[in-house]
DNA sequence: GCTTGCCCTAGAGTTCACTTCATAGTTTAA
DNA sequence: TTAAACTATGAAGTGAACTCTAGGGCAAGC
């Protein structure tokens, strides 16, 4: 399979198919080189770049892809390892989700302050000063 | 209020301050030159950087805070318009939030497989198939 | 007067995951 | 046969928000 035809299959771009291989998350297995020099890619290539996009769903960088390729390759790691690793990602996952719920709690008293601000500016007013910034105009 | 001071205050970096400056989040409300071309901050620079802090907490970039620093400083902007913006900004949190539980729903589908591995692996096997690539080794 | 430690500037470097570019060789269809 | 369409390479560019560097000017204490 040549390049084109791979990165159509996968929804990706010859250049990030290429890309990846670079940094190394490809390797002989699923890319080879034919008399001309163009790459021509394997089935195992295809499989491959599922799990990067699995990966990468996850909330992977490359780096860390590049590691946990190089385990899954040579059968490094042990099931309890990797369920260590997939925990300390969850939680990973939602701290960032905390401080979305965080952003949202400011977002939701500067909601309630600019409502009140309509409906009732006296209260507005109380709540500002009891609580300041929410926007200081 | 020499740099350092006002860095030491608002626990950021005197590059980031003269970074903010340089992209037009300060005015001359908040530093002025001294005759030997210190940049001396006012009160009113605690204050901006706060806002500024602020906002960055509710996810705004720099280029959405320069905006919305223009609308504050020249009072452009109606309640109701902030009201718009703030339910807009909720929405584009929430959107990521959703991202981040898709993110755990396959994480918690990956240790659902690792743990059934070390206790049932025949079910898990089957678990493998019915789904496909949870980690394809 | 010397050292230490602030301050200034312009500009380059950083990280990440691509994306684009310039230049050139190869294949294929008309 | 020639033009279009594909492939290759290395290197530079992108954007966000800093971060750091080089090379210099002030200031305060001894």
């Amino acid at each position: 399979m040549k390049i084109q035809e791979l990165a159509d299959k996968m929804g990706l771009t010859i250049h990030t198919i290429r890309y990846y291989e670079k940094e190394g998350l490809l390797d002989d297995r699923h890319v080879r080189r034919e008399s001309n020099n163009y790459r021509n890619y394997s089935e195992e290539a295809v499989e491959r770049l599922k799990l990067i996009k699995k990966f990468q769903s996850i909330g992977c960088s490359l780096a860390e892809l590049k590691e946990v390729l190089q385990d899954h390759d040579t059968n490094t790691r042990t099931n309890l390892q990797i369920i260590d690793w997939i925990r300390s990602k969850k939680e990973e996952i939602e701290s960032k989700k905390e401080e979305y719920d965080q952003m949202l709690v400011t977002l939701n008293k500067m909601l309630e302050y600019r409502t009140l601000l309509i409906d009732d500016p006296q209260k507005a007013q109380a709540m500002m000063s009891a609580w300041q910034a929410g926007s200081s105009d």
